[in-house]
DNA sequence: AAACTATAATTTGTCAGACAACTAATAAAC
DNA sequence: GTTTATTAGTTGTCTGACAAATTATAGTTT
């Protein structure tokens, strides 16, 4: 639970951030420390990393901002989020659709996915995410079956199975997220209610816990238009 | 410049781990500090930001490890950097053609792009890059006047504007990048040499300086498979 | 000899305190 | 009223220390 400082210290200085206007100034290292109940070299080592993704900003002898970009926390790639609170935000009712929960073996794009030996107990869910009445997005997640049984799902499963870890406790650090843009196959286009060929932008992601195990493999694809992805990246110190 | 010591280590730091070989153990972080030449704190701040970025690995008590896997052409999307250094660092050789520079006025959408009145004066750059002697990306930049002038690029660019802002002394700090999935018009086509229609990764980004102005806007076309964009995402605290 | 156990050494995680460098507001001097 | 010192406040960095976790080592037992 809370024997993890920093993780803590994380989540609850990005909701500090976020919940402070733009342009405002942050407590005092000292004094945000102590309200957080950190030492001020952790405070730090946190705020380097939100510095680096361009939130805040700090001026020695004058103080750290939180700088215009609410909407980065929002829609920004930096965090990773379930899609119906992203789809929420922007003011879109999401529901799922064609929702599929299936017990499988890993064969060997799973297993190096996934980090497993081949042949290991899975299970697959899949569905599509429809943002006012319209099929918007397919996602489809991978998990060892120790991390997620074929029952574990709540009937009133939603479609998100990284809130539904969350929910249940699971501690969740970081996922690795590769972008590319892919057309549309007949089994990822029927679904959708699209033709094969068209465009599709596709994420690939692996969703780690805090002991680096891989507890989750996920494939989305979103019909372009409805989601709009951005990150803040910063200006590389030319190595 | 060099009175920083954190932009200092940031720098030796990414230089240290890009020659390490992936898997392998760094120096404990005492010793390491000592020979970079920093405080032990001011060394774990920095690598925070890289532990972020999923370059590196800790696990208490055994050590920081380099997490490997630079395949092809992978870039974290956490740093913008232009593809010309991408690709230096990973070895590939990268060439341009279809250079063309013109002085434009803005209209309406590249006035709102780069936040300026309409009809002032634009440079617009526009060039294909070629790796292994195929066209991978079609990239065009459109920059205010007073920031590049036409007559401004050398004889011998090699096709990257941002790097030959850095060159030139141009302070730069961040980039608000959009990730999206479009089909080639013909206008991208015809130079990437592929299908009108064809599947497209889409860029569309705002460079800013140390004001907050807007410098360049850049669109960036990618042909899926020769790049491999990933983004390390931190899991959101639900709000 | 092999396997298990307790101990020690090493490494990262966190904390506390201190001082320097810098900024901005305030008081003093002209 | 303007300029100059002064002062308080903030971030940047350093030193040292201890806790927690891992790994190596020596010892013991089987």
């Amino acid at each position: 639970m809370a024997n993890f400082p920093f993780q803590r210290l994380q989540t609850d200085l990005a909701a500090l951030i976020e919940k402070t206007p733009a342009g405002q100034r942050l407590l005092s290292e000292p004094k945000l420390a102590q309200k957080l109940g950190v030492s001020r070299a952790t405070l730090r080592e946190a705020m380097r990393t939100f510095e680096a993704q361009g939130l805040i900003r700090r001026r020695q002898g004058s103080g750290t901002f939180v700088v215009g970009a609410v909407q980065a926390l929002d829609s920004g790639l930096e965090v990773l989020e379930s899609l119906e609170t992203l789809a929420q935000r922007i003011g879109l009712e999401v529901s799922v659709s064609n929702l599929s929960v299936d017990s499988i073996v890993a064969d060997e794009s799973a297993a190096a996915a996934l980090d497993i030996p081949l042949g290991a107990a899975l299970t697959r869910v899949r569905r599509v995410i429809h943002a006012e009445n319209r099929p918007v997005a397919y996602l489809e997640d991978t998990l060892p079956a120790s991390a997620l049984g074929a029952n574990d799902l709540p009937k009133d499963f939603h479609g998100s199975v990284l809130d539904f870890l969350l929910s249940r406790g699971d501690l969740l650090t970081s996922s690795r997220t590769n972008v590319s843009a892919i057309a549309a196959s007949s089994d990822v286009a029927k679904p959708l209610q699209i033709q094969r060929g068209d465009v599709l932008l596709h994420f690939s992601a692996q969703l780690f816990n805090p002991e680096g195990k891989i507890v989750d493999h996920s494939l989305s694809y979103f019909i372009p238009g409805y989601f709009r992805f951005h990150i803040v990246r910063r200006v590389g110190n030319g190595g």
